[in-house]
DNA sequence: GTTGAAAGTGTTCCCTC
DNA sequence: GAGGGAACACTTTCAAC
């Protein structure tokens, strides 16, 4: 499963465009239509390509407003973490949740509306949450940079 | 510009999915593949439809740790903070970078391929950024939660 | 929104290196 | 092992209705 320079290219060229035409990615490439297409087919069978997404505007959507959220847990009991990432995972607003080393115990990315809608998530879904001892929410003024593209 | 219920069917759809065929998308929001396409090309047109992208599997691609930076200026003058973007948008691990309000001025997200790798990141990158008065960075030991797809 | 026909595409086969 | 070319089926695309 090692990588050689066209598989990188392959790759990069789909992170900028997933929808890219086989024929026109193998241009790109310098290969066979048929010989890209094998190598596209070998990367998502071993899973480094994980899927294909279409990405929205979220200004567009409504849902301009994101939201950093720092939570602490009362511990750190099993149980109590589980039950914790089970009901994060439930809320449609979460668009991440990491476990952190360090101060808090984990960290959302939340997309609202605005700020009223922001209190409307807390109220129906934050504040529900089990096991929490402590939460921070830092708003976003503005997005400097954003992608999905890994770095090759 | 509004959205009927067939309209938010389809970006859900093509959210989860950003590859499937016209032809099957149809079938899943009830239209004829045509009347399917047109909607399509209306919301790539408006830019509710941003673009599609290909996503890849970080642990695959040798790049499983991800580190939030918190980044304090030494002012906020319109220079500084430009100076300060324009290098940050440079740097090819990061992924997210945004203005933040309260305590911390930027919130950046980033992926490396250990703590080695992130300590490489800091040395070549991070600590050549312009104005920089304060830096505390954040592990995420595992991630909970992940979607590129928005609340509709 | 629907139908239908033309152009373009993905996919598989077999052959070559 | 991997790449190239050609044939087929399927899709997208764009008329006209």
């Amino acid at each position: 499963m090692t990588l050689d320079e066209i598989d990188r290219r392959i790759l990069r060229a789909l992170q900028r465009d997933g929808r890219m035409s086989n024929a026109d990615l193998s241009e790109v490439v310098h290969l066979s239509p048929s010989a890209c297409h094998r190598r596209v087919q070998r990367l998502e069978k071993d899973g480094l390509i994980d899927s294909y997404v279409a990405l929205l505007d979220p200004r567009k959507l409504g849902v301009p407003t994101i939201v950093f959220v720092e939570i602490t847990l009362q511990g750190q009991a099993d149980d109590l973490l589980d039950a914790f990432e089970k009901s994060v995972a439930r809320i449609p607003d979460v668009l991440e949740c990491h476990l952190m080393a360090g101060t808090a115990d984990y960290l959302l990315k939340i997309v609202a509306e605005d700020t009223e809608d922001f209190a409307r998530i807390h109220r129906q879904h934050l504040s529900r949450l089990p096991g929490v001892a402590q939460m921070q929410s830092s708003f976003a003024l503005r997005t400097v940079c954003k992608t999905t593209a890994l770095p090759l």
